[in-house]
RNA sequence: UGGGGUAUAGCCAAGCGGUAAGGCAGCGGGUUUUGAUCCCGCCAUUCGUUGGUUCAAAUCCAGCUACCCCAGCCA
C-alpha cells in the first residue's frame, strides 16, 4: 500500500530523543496497559501503535500489561480478545503478558510502607462523608477524623481489612497528602478498597484491591517503564503518580506523558458506550462489522496494515480532535486497491437475455484478477445467454452523462462483449425485470471494428453459473457526527447501518476465504463473512469504491 | 483570580526567531474495458484574539477569548 515513508515525528518521540541524547535513558521501555473489561477499539489501536511503534523504532521493548485491579468489571475472555487483537495488528509484546494483579503482593507491601511512614491511614468514613470532606473544585476539603490515627492502629486496621474482617464499603486505605490541594486527586486519595470478588487471575486470594492511581505508577516502576504514555484525562493524576513513586522505596523513575485520545466521526469510542451497544443488542456483538472495535474492523474487512497506516496518518498530539471517517476509509481503500483481487457481483439483479447468443452455450472467458498487477493472475469467467446486471445499470432513457445501458444503445459488459438493448419486460409495478439485447461477437477483447465508440462498461454475472449470495452493506452506525455528545446516543443509531442484499456473485468466489479482501468491480471492497455456510455465501462490504458520480449527478 | 490542558485550512497535522510541510476531503483537467485506480493542476499574504519585544514573530513576552479534563471505594 501507499505508505507514508517518513518515520512519525511527534512530541513524545521528541521527548524520547532528548532523554536518549542527554543520557537520562540508554534504552526505551513502554507498555500498553488495557483494563480487560471490554474489547479493544480503534482508539486503543492509536495507543498500541504509539507504544509498540516507539519500542520498534528505538530498539526498545513494549510490555502488554493488563490493568486488572477491578475484578467486578473484568473477565478472562477480554484478556484473550485483547491479546488476539494486539497480535493481529502485527505487534508482539516483550516476554509474557503482565498483570497488575501479578504485583498485588508488592503493592500491598508498599501500602504498608506508606502506613509506616505515616503517609496512609484507614478511613471508616462513609462514602457520603468522604465526598463532603473532599470539598469542591473551588473550595478546599477538610481532614478526615481518621487522618491522625496512629501508625500502629493503621497497621492493625489495614491488616484486618486485608484479612477480610471488614465488609465492603466499611473502610478504605487513603494516602495522607493534602485535603486543600487544587488537584482533586491529591485530596487524600483512596488507594485500597474492600472487595469480596473473585479475580480472573488471583482467584479468591484477595479481598482488598488497589486503585488505579496507586497501582499504575508502581507497576510501571516495577517493569522499568521509561515512558508511560496515557491519555489527556490523566494529566492531573500525574501529580499523584509522581508523589507515589517519590514516597516509596523503589529506584526506577518512570515518567508519564499524555496525548489526546482519538475521536472518530459517526461512532463512539468509549468502553462504556460500546458495552451498552452490545448489552442492549443494538449490534450483534463485539465483532459486529459496524463496531469500531478491532474485532469489528477485522470482520468488516479492514486489514491490520490499513489500521496501522491510519494511526500513522492521524498523528499524536495533545489537541482534542474529531477525525473524519473519510480518513479511515482512504487508508483501507489504498491498501485494498493495491492488494484485493477483482471479481464481479450483482447486488440488485435484473435479467439480461442475449437473443442472438446460443441457448445452451457457456463460454469460459479469461479475466485478470487485478487491472495493474499481473502477478495476481487470471480467472475463468463463464458467459452465457442469460446474465444478471445491476438494476441501476439500465435506463429506458437517459442523457449523455449516463454511461451505462440505455434502451437502443450499447454498453460494454466488463471482460466480455458489447451488447445493445432492444426491448424490455416490466413487472406489475412497472419495474424493469428483463432486458433483451443483441451482442456483437467481434468485440471480445477489442473495440468494435467499425470504430463506433462504446463509453460505458457494466459488470454482470452469468445467470446459470452465478452463485446466490447474501451481501451485507454497512453504513455509519450513527446518524450524527458526534453521538457521544447527544443526551441519548443510542437514539441516534442509524436504522440503515445494515442493509442486506440478495444478489449473485461469479462462481470463482465459491471457495473464497473468510476475511480475504475482494473488490467487486464498480461496487466496492468486500470479504466473505464467517456466517457463510455450504451453499450460502455471505459477504460484508468493507467500504464502497470512491464515487464521484452518484454524489453529484444521477 | 480553583487547578490542569489545548488553540495553524472543512478534518488530521508539520513547524521550535529567517518569511506557512504533508495527508484526508473538495475543485478543475488527462488516461482508462471499474464513473475506481493512476497522472497533472488548484486549494492559509496568514497561524484564536489584542498589544509588546525584534531588522525579522505561527514561533519570545503580556492581557483577553474559546474549548476540553478534574469533586468514583472506575480506569
Amino acid at each position: 500500500m501507499a505508505e507514508t515513508e517518513s518515520r512519525p515525528t511527534n512530541f513524545i518521540r521528541q521527548i524520547i530523543d532528548k532523554d536518549l541524547q542527554s543520557g537520562l535513558h540508554s534504552s526505551v521501555t513502554t507498555r500498553f496497559p488495557p483494563e480487560p473489561n471490554g474489547y479493544l477499539h480503534i482508539g486503543h489501536a492509536k495507543s498500541i501503535c504509539l507504544n509498540f511503534g516507539i519500542a520498534k523504532d528505538y530498539q526498545g521493548s513494549c510490555n502488554l500489561r493488563f490493568d486488572d485491579t477491578n475484578p467486578d468489571k473484568e473477565d478472562i475472555d477480554f484478556v484473550n480478545s485483547i491479546k488476539d487483537d494486539v497480535q493481529w495488528l502485527g505487534f508482539q509484546w516483550n516476554g509474557q503478558e503482565r498483570y497488575s494483579s501479578g504485583y498485588f503482593d508488592q503493592l500491598h507491601g508498599y501500602a504498608v510502607e506508606l502506613i509506616e511512614k505515616g503517609l496512609a491511614y484507614v478511613d471508616f468514613s462513609s462514602q457520603e462523608q468522604m465526598r463532603e470532606m473532599r470539598g469542591t473544585l473551588k473550595e478546599p476539603g477538610t481532614n478526615s477524623p481518621y487522618r491522625d490515627t496512629s501508625v500502629e492502629t493503621n497497621l492493625a486496621e489495614f491488616a484486618k481489612m486485608t484479612a477480610g474482617e471488614y465488609t465492603e464499603g466499611h473502610c478504605v486505605l487513603r494516602l495522607k497528602i493534602d485535603m486543600t490541594s487544587a488537584f482533586m486527586c491529591m485530596r487524600d486519595p483512596v488507594i485500597y478498597r474492600v472487595k469480596f470478588a473473585h479475580h480472573h487471575q488471583t482467584g479468591d486470594k484477595w479481598c482488598v484491591y488497589p486503585m488505579y492511581d496507586f497501582t499504575h505508577c508502581i507497576s510501571d516502576a516495577i517493569e522499568g517503564i521509561t515512558h508511560s504514555l496515557c491519555t489527556l484525562e490523566f494529566q492531573d493524576n500525574r501529580r499523584l503518580y509522581d508523589w507515589v513513586i517519590e514516597h516509596i522505596s523503589i529506584d526506577t523513575q518512570p515518567r508519564q506523558y499524555e496525548f489526546s485520545r482519538l475521536n472518530l466521526e459517526y461512532t463512539v469510542l468509549s468502553k462504556r458506550k460500546l458495552i451498552q451497544l452490545v448489552d442492549e443488542k443494538h449490534v450483534f456483538g463485539w465483532d459486529d462489522p459496524r463496531m469500531p472495535t478491532i474485532a469489528g474492523l477485522r470482520r468488516r474487512g479492514y486489514t491490520p496494515e490499513s489500521v496501522v497506516e491510519f494511526c500513522k496518518r492521524i498523528g499524536v498530539t495533545k489537541m482534542d480532535n474529531m477525525v473524519e471517517m473519510s480518513m479511515l476509509e482512504a487508508c483501507i481503500r489504498d491498501d485494498l486497491n493495491a492488494n484485493a483481487s477483482r471479481a464481479m457481483a450483482v447486488l440488485d439483479p435484473i435479467k439480461l437475455i442475449i437473443e442472438n447468443y446460443p441457448d445452451d452455450q457457456v463460454e469460459n472467458l479469461t479475466a485478470p484478477n487485478h487491472p495493474s498487477d499481473e502477478n495476481k493472475g487470471t480467472r475463468q469467467l463463464p458467459f452465457s445467454k442469460e446474465i444478471y446486471i445491476e438494476a441501476d445499470d439500465f435506463r429506458e432513457e437517459a442523457n449523455k452523462k449516463y454511461k451505462r445501458l440505455v434502451l437502443g444503445k450499447e454498453v460494454r459488459l466488463r471482460n466480455a462483449y458489447v451488447v445493445r438493448a432492444d426491448r424490455i419486460e416490466k413487472d406489475a409495478d412497472g419495474n424493469v425485470t428483463t432486458v433483451y439485447c443483441h451482442y456483437d461477437e467481434q468485440t471480445l477483447g477489442k473495440d468494435p471494428a467499425d470504430g463506433r465508440k462504446v463509453k460505458g462498461v457494466i459488470h454482470w454475472v452469468s445467470a446459470s453459473q452465478g452463485l446466490p449470495a447474501e451481501i451485507r452493506l454497512y453504513d455509519r452506525l450513527f446518524t450524527v457526527p458526534n453521538p457521544a455528545a447527544e443526551e441519548d446516543f443510542a437514539a441516534c443509531i442509524n436504522p440503515q447501518s445494515l442493509v442486506i442484499k440478495h444478489g449473485f456473485v461469479e462462481p470463482s468466489l465459491a471457495d473464497a476465504e473468510i476475511g480475504n479482501a475482494l473488490q467487486f468491480e464498480r461496487t466496492g471492497y468486500f470479504c466473505k463473512d464467517k456466517d457463510s455456510r455450504e451453499g450460502r455465501l455471505v459477504f460484508n462490504r468493507t467500504v464502497g469504491l470512491r464515487d464521484t458520480w452518484t454524489k453529484t449527478d444521477n
